[in-house]
DNA sequence: TGCTTAATTTGACAGCAGCAAGATTGGATC
DNA sequence: GATCCAATCTTGCTGCTGTCAAATTAAGCA
């Protein structure tokens, strides 16, 4: 019985990483929408219902790769965080680019992670790295304002991290700087980012 | 040869209008990605080809349900600031209100409405009615701040917007005030969107 | 070696979008 | 009023999809 199935062996061994490697790019070409488990398993070579085994079902893939997607997310913000050097506000404002930039470079996955339509792919490790992204923003408001109340902290902190989020949708799905070049909408990130700054130190300023 | 057809005629004659409806609601109970052609079909009591008379696909359908949505947001956005009375300040937080609240009473609709994902669902009255809200927005800061440059009111109705766009979507998300009370949450709206309204008064000030 | 278990396969089911061909209706024309 | 046409709707297909069940293969361990 010679073994028709090509050299590569029954068990794929690194299946379930393969799979979300594919599954990644997958989203990532064809967005939510046109995501198909059996287009995964084609692209990892192997059987439509080898997912099965390692995946309760498509949406516990998807939670897989948000859930990856947050902790990439938090890395990006850190990273432009500890570029932008020592200063608080430049710290948040590195942050923000950080935030931006993932999104941009990947903006299918960016939209996995937060369109949280129905909730039927929530999972503790996703909702709990979600919670270290933002935390990871928190503690950064925190820092640019250590004097203002815990409210307003909190406050400030929403306020921040809704106008980089807002911002960097609105641009992915083209209703702002639509047909602009991306020199042009990288400027207008950056004054979107000054305005948000300012703001929020200024927050800290004031006695109430 | 008795009719075993209710007495429902062959002809619907609002079909088209019946399936926008059934559509939206289904839409609005299962979300994007639960949304299906035929359970719209059935419950406009039709049978699962009939659709294809009215739409050239579902992504038609879709086009056509985030087209009044947006005519809807706009309505909602003005009725609010109408509310809101005379001053340009007031107004502005009364339209990101009608806004927000829009999108909480909405929120399938709202996501889809700007959830343009592969762009694959684009229609000229589609792009016109979200251009229509948006320089329904862009006036309303214009006004609070007749004496700034263009840029900065450009830069400022960027700003508003994102702030606005970006707190309700991360509440529909899930992601800001999970768990809390939906007044807790009103306060915190209103405290987002009082910071946005003075960012944007104090734009309008300053020399440059 | 043989046995157990994990990993993968094939095959099936029901549901989906879109297409084609037939059935029914309403309205215009004669 | 009778006839024809175009619009509307239905049934039935094709090729997808996710999920399940049963059969097959491989790996690890005694």
């Amino acid at each position: 019985m010679a073994v028709t199935r090509k050299q590569t062996p029954y068990h794929h061994r690194g299946l379930r990483e393969a799979l979300i490697a594919s599954g990644r790019t997958l989203l990532e070409e064809k967005g939510l929408r046109g995501f198909t488990l059996r287009e995964c398993a084609r692209r990892a070579e192997v059987s439509h219902a080898a997912p099965a085994h390692h995946f309760d079902s498509i949406n516990d893939l998807l939670a897989e790769i948000a859930t990856r997607g947050f902790g990439e997310l938090a890395a990006a913000m850190s990273a432009e965080a500890r570029r932008a050097g020592t200063d608080a506000s430049a710290r948040l404002v590195g942050q923000g680019l950080g935030y931006m930039a993932f999104a941009a470079a990947h903006p299918m996955l960016f939209r996995l992670m937060f369109n949280r339509e129905t909730d039927d792919f929530e999972t503790p490790a996703l909702a709990a790295a979600a919670k270290a992204a933002r935390e990871l923003h928190f503690a950064a408001v925190e820092t640019a304002i250590p004097q203002a109340t815990a409210e307003v902290k909190v406050r400030m902190s929403d306020f921040a991290w809704a106008t980089v989020h807002g911002f960097i949708t609105l641009v992915l799905d083209s209703q702002i700087g639509a047909g602009e070049s991306s020199r042009a909408l990288k400027a207008r990130s950056l004054a979107m980012l000054a305005a948000m700054a300012e703001t929020v130190v200024r927050s800290g300023r004031v006695p109430d």
